[in-house]
RNA sequence: GGCCCCGUCGUCUAGUGGCCUAGGACUCUGGCUUCUCAAGUCAGCUACGAGGGUUCGAAUCCCUUCGGGGCUACCA
């Protein structure tokens, strides 16, 4: 039975930054935080480089600016610092060796003298026998005569965990109680040939070093969790001081299996840049392998961390899917305030070179923004649609331009052009009804044909903003001008 | 192959023995609204993997089976 602890409860978001972030190591990072936020407790950031083949400083600045830009913020880690530190591992080389040499010297650990092609072909007999795979315990005994002459070989040796017989059982709080029997769990390599650490030994002493009450991870590290719990054992660690363990669902790429380029793991950086909100993320993915319950789906940040419970994380794996990231992301850009709305547009205007910035920019900008807030999902879509604002060189789009080429739409747009030079108030309700009296009612036709030729000479596409509110905001001249260009189509 | 995990609409999920002729959301289809596109709104399609039990009663408990995934590294 669990026994109920009033600890300060220890999270820990700890991946190994051999890549940009994706969604399933964000979903992990955003479990962990609002776990932290809704227990009161500690959000430790401790990044794991142990694999310094694969792991490059440029990924960790960038782990550390994508948790930043989600607003996953930490109480203990990088830049922060904290009581425990440092968070890593790469500059806790010294610790990892202390403890290596203690579990040699109690006999927790041994010195193992083969070499990978042995080991190679050792596991090449195990499948052919049709056997559990992994280490025979070929060097468990050694004696001092055999350790002699691998050493005059000239042969560098691991530190290998000793598994003894057994098994080991802990409660998972996501999948009940879970056993390992030690057959299946061989043993395992603590420290490299170079004297460099493992994960296997890194992840276990920082954790009760860094006093983690809870671990919330991936579900592919469940099988490892036996050789973690070893070492605990071989630091004399209090089983009612073990963290106790949540292995979150996978996060799958949109077919089949595995996240993959194709199917959702691409970086956040590209999500940022696809015009997603930090909210909309965090809250989609909330949604994976979680639920608030009550029918309910829409969380900010805050009530994610009111509601978050590991209890009401499931089991089974859950399938990424863009569309629904996008309709809650159109959801939030909808519920922006329109000052929050423009901070996020102008980027997104000035990189795609729409504006410059200057004072008369903005102040269109300000006025447009609101028609197309509710019409759009991503924020990169605010660009092309406000363009024919503020583009020098305006052009019809060509497959838009065979439309007004007839006939009819030269009537329509001679008609309007005559009516709208005589406006003397220039704005979308004055537009709207000399417009509706000269196409509606005079030339007696349908209104989506009649708005749809000018839609098309004013905007340059037969997608827009609304008609008449575009007009206003591009001012009478321009609108005039394109009329007038729009009639030698 | 072995060990471990998982299995409700296409997708994310609600559901912890009767409230389930299984609810919500996204997607899709159709309607309304309408100056386009959206938004809004209404309706529709579609699910408890299969087979056995237990029980008055099972999506919910047990067993088997099938399917999916992970691990099986001097990666994490």
């Amino acid at each position: 039975m669990l026994k109920v602890s009033n600890k300060e409860v220890r999270v820990r978001f700890a991946p190994s930054p051999t890549g940009e972030l994706h969604v399933g190591n964000i979903r992990t990072a955003l479990f962990d935080w609002a776990y932290a936020r809704h227990t009161g407790g500690k959000f430790v950031f401790r990044i794991e480089d142990t694999d310094t083949e694969r792991v490059t400083d440029e990924y960790i600045q960038a782990a550390l600016g994508t948790l930043r830009w989600l607003g996953l913020d930490w109480d203990e880690g990088p830049e922060v610092g904290g009581p425990y530190g440092p968070y890593l591992q790469s500059q806790r080389l010294d610790i990892y060796a202390k403890y290596a040499k203690q579990f040699l010297d109690e006999g927790f650990a041994y010195h193992c003298y083969c070499s990978a092609e042995e080991l190679e072909a050792v596991r090449e007999a195990q499948r052919a026998a049709n056997v559990a795979p992994g280490y025979n315990g070929h060097c468990r005994n050694l004696t001092s005569e055999q350790i002699a002459a691998y050493v005059a070989e000239g042969r560098k040796p691991v530190v290998r965990m000793l598994m003894p017989e057994g098994s080991t059982t802990f409660t998972d709080l996501i999948r009940g109680e879970v056993s390992f029997d030690h057959n299946f769990v061989p043993d395992f390599v603590l420290v490299r040939a170079d004297g460099s650490p493992l994960y296997t030994l890194a992840v276990a002493v920082d954790d009760v070093l860094m006093k983690i009450t809870h671990v919330l991870r991936g579900e592919d590290l469940l099988s490892s969790t036996p050789r973690q719990i070893r070492v605990y054992q071989a630091m004399g660690v209090a089983p009612e001081d073990y963290p106790l363990f949540a292995h979150l669902p996978f996060v799958m790429g949109q077919d089949n299996a595995k996240l993959s380029k194709r199917n959702g793991e691409v970086s956040i950086a590209w999500y940022r840049d696809a015009g997603y909100l930090p909210e909309a993320i965090c809250n989609y993915l909330a949604l994976l392998g979680w639920s608030p319950g009550e029918d309910r789906e829409d969380v900010t940040m805050k009530e994610l961390t009111e509601l978050f419970t590991v209890e009401r994380v499931h089991s089974s794996p859950a399938r990424f899917d863009i569309k629904k990231l996008e309709a809650i992301n159109g959801d939030k850009i909808r519920a922006l305030t329109p000052n929050s709305f423009f901070d996020w547009a102008m980027p997104f205007l000035t990189r795609a070179n729409v504006v410059t910035g200057t004072a008369s920019e903005i102040e269109l900008v300000k006025k447009a923004l609101p028609i197309i807030q509710e019409r759009i999902a991503t924020l990169s879509e605010i660009p092309p649609m406000l363009k024919f604002l503020f583009t020098q060189d305006f052009a019809v789009e060509s497959d838009s331009a065979s439309k007004i080429s007839d006939e009819q739409s030269k009537k329509v747009l001679q008609a309007s052009l005559d009516r709208l030079a005589g406006l003397t108030e220039w704005n979308h309700a004055a537009i709207e009804s000399v417009l509706r009296a000269a196409l509606i009612e005079e030339l007696g036709l349908k209104p989506r044909i009649a708005f749809g030729a000018v839609r098309i000479a004013v905007t340059g596409s037969h997608i827009s903003p609304p008609l008449f509110e575009s007009m206003e905001l591009l001012g009478a001249a321009k609108s005039l001008e394109r009329i007038k260009a729009a009639l030698l189509i």
